[in-house]
DNA sequence: AGATAAAATGATATAACATAACAGTCAACG
DNA sequence: CGTTGACTGTTATGTTATATCATTTTATCT
């Protein structure tokens, strides 16, 4: 089974996600003010993934926000499916899997670097589903996350 | 977070788990004091996760005990393997299969009574493994968390 | 354009979850 | 005994998230 990698260490790709977030929005009429476009911007251009008050640190740097602020951009991205959330982190990252498929994910955290790379899960979840259907439970979201080392960081000394 | 009602059967439940703790730590000598058993206790008569502050208001109803107090009980229990903590609830849930299981099991949340139940997971991380595998990455801790309606709720009107 | 309704943001406060730091207590062991 | 190490008490603080209401911006309709 093939692996889809997220580009968390290229950050030219932060600009390109960002436009594509715009068309995204249009084509939804979806509102992509400058507060929301500001705060996936961040995020895109973060190798790991950011707490609202990390955003909030970052845009104050050029006009002052509360977090509250933050957490209603974060609200409209993740409704957007423009970002998720690192529930193990208490943190946000940016998907660039376009357009989202539509399994939830799991996500690799590394321990070491702390950067999450996002893995479809398509052909795990159908087994889990058979199991949880004879257990009579609807799924309505679901957190896979795993925690440990990456390849790069394994390799380096 | 909301208080239920106890039934004679979970509270004869939780008798019996904690017992089981008792044993388990007298056998690796391990120190299952007062402050860990009352802990325990609470989690395993619960029908849903507590949070810390949830356990050290019910504790404090008998004798006055910091949050802090709770948290160190609570890390003690989770290195026992006697509880889990449900991350996407910020909350601690006894567990009741003994010994317990090696695979990280799947939570099933359930979004109406707030319950949770554990399922084993073996099939769903023997692919994942492999393909996680494949990708370099060295896992070291799993969250498996499904928010749903359980069969119960989903009966009831 | 001007009125109006809806959406977004600003500002302040507070809730909810978790840890730091240090002092006191208690049981085990030589 | 007295020392040691584990546990607990106490206070303070850090971190993450939400509530509430005022103000500004944007879209929509005369
Ligand atoms: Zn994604
Ligand atoms: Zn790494
Ligand atoms: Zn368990
Ligand atoms: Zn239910």
């Amino acid at each position: 089974m093939n692996i889809e990698r997220r580009s968390t260490g290229s950050r030219r790709a932060s600009a390109a996600l960002v436009s594509r977030a715009e068309r995204l929005c249009h084509d939804q009429n979806l509102r992509f003010t400058p507060m929301r476009r500001r705060v996936l911007a961040e995020l895109a251009a973060s190798p790991e993934p950011l707490t609202a008050y990390d955003l909030a640190d970052r845009v104050r740097e050029e006009k002052r926000v509360a977090p509250v602020t933050v957490y209603r951009a974060l609200e409209f991205l993740l409704d957007a499916k423009l970002i998720h959330r690192i529930v193990i982190r208490n943190a946000y990252t940016a998907c660039d899997h376009a357009p989202h498929h539509d399994a939830t994910p799991v996500f690799l955290v590394c321990t070491r670097c702390g950067t999450v790379e996002e893995v479809p899960s398509e052909a795990f979840q159908r087994d889990l589903s058979e199991t949880i259907a004879e257990a009579g439970f609807r799924p309505k979201s679901r957190v896979f996350e795993i925690e440990g080392e990456c390849a790069k960081c394994h390799a380096a000394p």
